[in-house]
DNA sequence: TCTAGTTACGAACGCTGTTCGTGTCAAGTA
DNA sequence: TACTTGACACGAACAGCGTTCGTAACTAGA
């Protein structure tokens, strides 16, 4: 856990500085947080609980988060500093683009659907930033024009959050690998099979062809159309 | 309405009041939910609400659908209804598509944020299925390959929605219009900008512009990269 | 008129995030 | 050493939530 203490952003209001009796702490609030996330998902992680994971009480976390919004948008920060940072000095930086791309996917997978508290917002924890802070590296670095890197960030973010989300959903309802999706895959499709033909010509006709292609496949389609696009402007600019 | 609706005389004063009961039904409890959604957002959207509103109480509204979450994707898909079908036979499809996003984006805005309800899911409700069917015709008709048509409209549905959410988010916070929002931007900008120069080079160079362009902007950004991508792909196949 | 069956809904259950006021204890002062 | 002070800890309570249950109220058929 990189702990470098950037300055607060100055718009939140910050009520107490963080001093610590020897049990609790923000840190051994949000360590015992993540383990409850991990464990049971997101909807099973309560104040109470975190609480009692911790031997006291609800209100005590209170001392050191404003309320639960604020204790999820670190946790969130935190695990987003598992994401190993793009490298600006990449031979291609498309494919370290793309590499990044899925191995930000698979730490956000790693954490069941923590992903679900990734807001539309503009990310101010100190690991988002270090992460946006190398990801722009690498887009100026290719001749990507800053406005348009800018821009970029904030659409492959999203992209990744929302497949993130997708996945995360299966698996909240037990459909945990793609074989144990498959099933409900089929029922789609059998479903859309015997809609009306002559009102849903082409969801009939395509029945099939909607549910293919994996979820892998699927997001390498997304990032792949997301970075060609850069790409182009990159050499539109040069 | 009858003139026989004087008080009861209190003395064989009922048990139930008078109420003029209108015959509940879903419709009633959409149009009433969806109501309530535009004028208190949908924090503020709760069965008992719902209830009251309709001068009843929270468990009549099971007999209609199975919980909340059913009554939310129902009010969903009755929103995707006002949604504009896009045309097969309009003579430019790549500008068809486009229209047809930002229309979808108004929909969504129009509604506060209920858009916070889609899921990432595959969309199964009648209107969502009208939606699809459309797209779908407009995309083949272009000559986009099949698969890439069924991926498409799961992306631009992404990006919509995603759109419509940080929208949503910053309504929710009282920036309502851009105007409102300037003065937070302003603010990011300033942190940005003081951030340490030597770990963060680019941020700190790049503070002015992240927070360029407006929401329309970005949405075009982000919406012409698609569109142009799946082009590319038909261009391809043909 | 009586009965059967459906719908309506008040009350209650167990949960939530958050606040208040008191309890507890370490450090500082006399 | 004894006393005071002040900050942290946290049980209890508040207002709200989604949902269920048992019963009350009404409708339709016999």
């Amino acid at each position: 856990m990189p702990s470098t203490d950037l300055p607060a952003p100055p718009w939140r209001a910050r009520k107490k500085p963080p001093a610590a009796r020897q049990p609790l702490s923000a840190e051994a609030v949000l360590s015992t947080a993540l383990r409850l996330v991990d464990r049971d998902g997101l909807d099973a992680l309560s104040m109470r609980r975190v609480a009692q994971e911790l031997g006291t009480g609800a209100a005590s976390l209170y001392a050191y988060f404003a309320n639960k919004d604020e204790l999820l948008e670190q946790l969130l920060d935190r695990v987003i500093g598992d994401i190993p940072l793009p490298r600006a000095d990449a031979p291609d930086w498309r494919a370290e683009v793309r590499k990044n791309c899925w191995e930000s996917r698979a730490v956000f997978l790693s954490h069941r659907d923590l992903v679900r508290v990734a807001r539309a917002n503009i990310p101010v924890g100190p690991n988002s930033l270090r992460y946006t802070e190398a990801m722009l590296a690498v887009l100026r670095g290719a001749g990507v024009p800053d406005r348009i890197a800018a821009w970029a960030i904030d659409q492959m973010s999203l992209v990744i959050v929302a497949d993130a989300l997708e996945a995360a959903l299966h698996v909240e309802q037990g459909r945990v690998t793609e074989a144990d999706a498959a099933p409900y895959f089929e029922q789609v499709s059998d479903y859309l099979a015997h809609l009306p033909p002559d009102e849903f010509p082409n969801l009939v006709a395509m029945a099939p062809v909607m549910i293919e292609g994996s979820g892998d496949e699927r997001f390498a389609f997304a990032i792949d159309l997301m970075v060609d696009g850069f790409a182009r402007h990159a050499e539109a600019a040069r």
